[in-house]
Order: structure tokens, then C-alpha cells, then sequence
DNA sequence: GGAACGATCTGC
DNA sequence: CAGATCGTTCCC
């Protein structure tokens, strides 16, 4: 489910990367902030597919999932990291002057490349199949920095 | 009403 | 490898 999302190109106003590493987050999973129920945090990802939810955590990163469970469903894909495709410049004008690949190769950093925070929370995804197909053998990896659910094979990356 | 704890990143 | 730094959640 998750890995469909992989080699997707990802846009927000005029920028753009390529989605290479994903983790899935479904209601049955411990680590998920949906685990516990619906909240006024993380209503988005109980409401219809294909919106952005976005948190704050660690009192200084945004993070950004795409809802991808029916209505009523709590379920979403973390999007880990992307490859800068457009929009590189503003890209470094948020994050500092540093080499691309570093530019978003992470949660947190790709969620201050692409300018997103609380106020985009609900938005809808613009996720678009520009013709690179999701890899045939996805690497599969057990999960980075979380507590709970660890072992759980739910991290997606593009070889 | 309060305390504990992050789906992380950076610089020492 | 520890500190930054604050919203959310849960417990009293």
C-alpha cells in the first residue's frame, strides 16, 4: 500500500522531489498516533484519503503523512525522504546552504525544504505519477526513532 | 492543573 | 552523544 507512493514526484507550490523512502502507519500499530483514537491532532488521518497530516514534535520539526485510510480509518504514510527535483534554490534558502542530497533526506528536513508546518495541516497531497514506476523489490526496514513497534517491517526505501 | 515524552536534527 | 524546545496526551 505504502510503497505505491514510491518514485511518486511530491509538490508543494514550486517545489518538487521524488519520493524515495516512506513508513506506514496503520491504527492497529502501537507507535501510530492514531493507536489511542481520534484527537484534534490527528483528525486528518481519520478523515478521507489523500490529505496532508502534519505534527510538530521534539519542539522544534514538522513531519508530514499522506492519509491514505478510508474515512473513519486512521491509517497514514510518513513521508521519510525525497530527491530535490524542483525548486532547489528556495529549498536552500530555508535550510542553509548545504549540498542537495542533505536537503531532504529526512523527515524533518524535508518538511523545512518544502516550507510545511501546522498551518498545511489537512491540505490536500499533490502526489503525481510523472512515468518512474515504484521499484519491483522495494528495500524493507525495520523503523528509526520510535519506541514501540520497532521490529515492525513498515519502512519503504527505492534501491 | 501538571508532568512526561516524543514518527528528529544538529553540532560538539 | 546530548541538547534543543514545545504541543499533545495522560494521569492525578
Amino acid at each position: 500500500m505504502a510503497q505505491v507512493l514510491l518514485n511518486k514526484r511530491f509538490v508543494v507550490g514550486e517545489c518538487a522531489g521524488r519520493i524515495v523512502e516512506v513508513e506506514a502507519y496503520t491504527s492497529d500499530d502501537p507507535a501510530s498516533h492514531c493507536y489511542r483514537g481520534r484527537t484534534a491532532r490527528n483528525a486528518v488521518m481519520f478523515g478521507p484519503p489523500g490529505h496532508l497530516y502534519i505534527y510538530f514534535t521534539y519542539g522544534m520539526h514538522h513531519c508530514v503523512n499522506i492519509a491514505t485510510g478510508a474515512d473513519g480509518d486512521g491509517q497514514g504514510v510518513l513521508l521519510r525522504a525525497v530527491v530535490p527535483l524542483d525548486g532547489i534554490e528556495l529549498m536552500r534558502a530555508r535550510r542553509g546552504d548545504r549540498p542537495d542530497k542533505s536537503l531532504t533526506d529526512g523527515p524533518g528536513k524535508l518538511a523545512q525544504a518544502f516550507g510545511l508546518d501546522l498551518a498545511d495541516n489537512g491540505a490536500v497531497a499533490e502526489v503525481y505519477d510523472d512515468g518512474v514506476a515504484p521499484p519491483a523489490m522495494p528495500l524493507i526496514g525495520h523503523r528509526i526513532g520510535i519506541t514501540r513497534a520497532v521490529d515492525w517491517p513498515r519502512r519503504y526505501r527505492v534501491p
